[in-house]
DNA sequence: AGATATGATTGCGA
DNA sequence: TCGCAATCATATCT
């Protein structure tokens, strides 16, 4: 017969114990002769589930008083002692999940699971900026893109804090149970602890699921949103005026700075990002073929021209923002009277 | 309707 | 990260 066996069969047999209370091999010798029947056992195992609850309660009271329980108790020790070496290997410390590490990511930079204030209206904002459209423009998509988002963000969130209740609810109450447990037979604390990661790894578990699938509502989301932007606008005319007007102004050196696209954009009321397509294509698209913007840029050449000579009225010949054009592209040709 | 213009995107190299 | 080059997708012109 092994420990277990004993121990089942010593339950029903307690109330005959009277001596060597407090010594657990005096106690095994006892405990080691069958002394009732297993058929008793199994009947009073099985009444437990006829008992009320006071009832319960008051036998539980009852056991727990006993005068054998420390010997009992110490036995359990001992058994658990011998066992014990079978769950050292589960509980090792699994480092944090790449994959999960990975969904955090993308939520916190999608604004889903960050502050409130920051993310949502930032990403939106600057997938708004990223389309494109004047502050009037991309207003209709960009409100829409925010509406979806925080709708998103809602879902994340309630859903995330049923499952973190849940989760905690449910460690409380296992917790409390192994720790009632604990009265009557040993459970060390590390065993309540490895109990608990095990609850906690299947609620990450779930929460891995729930990250996964607002990741993907969001990059749903998001290449609608992406597909939208490609109904463009083409610029105002001022706007397309102010771009020409440095464009060929700085005909040497196309390249505005960052201060300089930044002025720019303000003026035209569009992005930085616009700026540099604007820049970035027509530099290429003048490079292709100078002699389809010939006529264009000696346009923008009187009109800078003129603005040159009217500021230059005013005060010194200082900042004009021309500069002389060397090198870089090919300068358009003047005729002696200003034409082709 | 087809041609052309134009803003945006993508892939690549420095 | 920036700029170039090719390309896409839509707007506008003829």
């Amino acid at each position: 017969m092994d420990d277990q066996t004993r121990m089942l069969a010593g339950l029903g047999g307690l109330g005959g114990l009277t001596q060597d209370v407090g010594d657990p091999d005096s106690v095994r010798k006892q405990l080691g002769q069958p002394q009732q029947d297993i058929g008793d056992i199994l009947q009073q195992i099985m009444a437990i589930t006829d008992e009320s609850l006071d009832e319960a309660q008051a036998r539980k009271h009852a056991l727990n008083c006993h005068r054998m329980k420390p010997a009992l108790f110490s036995v359990l020790c001992e058994i658990k002692e011998k066992t014990v070496l079978s769950i050292r290997g589960v509980q090792e410390e699994d480092p944090p999940d790449p994959q999960i590490m990975r969904l955090d990511n993308m939520l916190l930079a999608e604004g889903v699971s960050g502050p409130e204030k920051g993310g949502g209206s930032a990403a939106a904002a600057a997938a708004a900026a990223a389309a494109g459209g004047s502050p009037n423009d991309g207003s209709i998509e960009h409100s829409d893109y925010r509406a979806k988002l925080a709708q998103i963000r809602q879902i994340y969130h309630s859903e995330l804090e049923k499952y973190e209740q849940a989760c905690s609810e449910f460690t409380n109450h296992v917790m409390n149970l192994l720790r009632e447990q604990s009265r009557t037979r040993p459970i060390s604390p590390k065993e309540i602890e490895r109990m608990v990661s095990i609850i906690h790894r299947k609620f990450s578990s779930i929460q891995m699921q729930l990250k996964q699938s607002t990741c993907e509502a969001v990059m749903i989301l998001r290449s609608r949103f992406l597909d939208a932007r490609r109904k463009r606008r083409n610029f105002n005319k001022q706007a397309t005026e102010v771009l020409n007007e440095y464009f060929y102004s700085h005909l040497s050196n196309p390249y505005p700075s960052e201060e300089a696209k930044e002025e720019l954009a303000k003026k035209c009321a569009i992005t930085v990002s616009q700026v540099s397509n604007w820049f970035g294509n027509k530099r290429i698209r003048y490079k292709k073929n100078i002699g389809k913007f010939q006529e264009e840029a000696n346009l923008y050449a009187v009109k800078t021209a003129v603005d040159a000579a009217n500021v230059s009225a005013q005060a010194s010949q200082a900042n004009s923002p021309a500069t002389p054009n060397s090198g870089g592209y090919p300068a358009p040709c003047y005729t002696p009277d200003g034409r082709l």
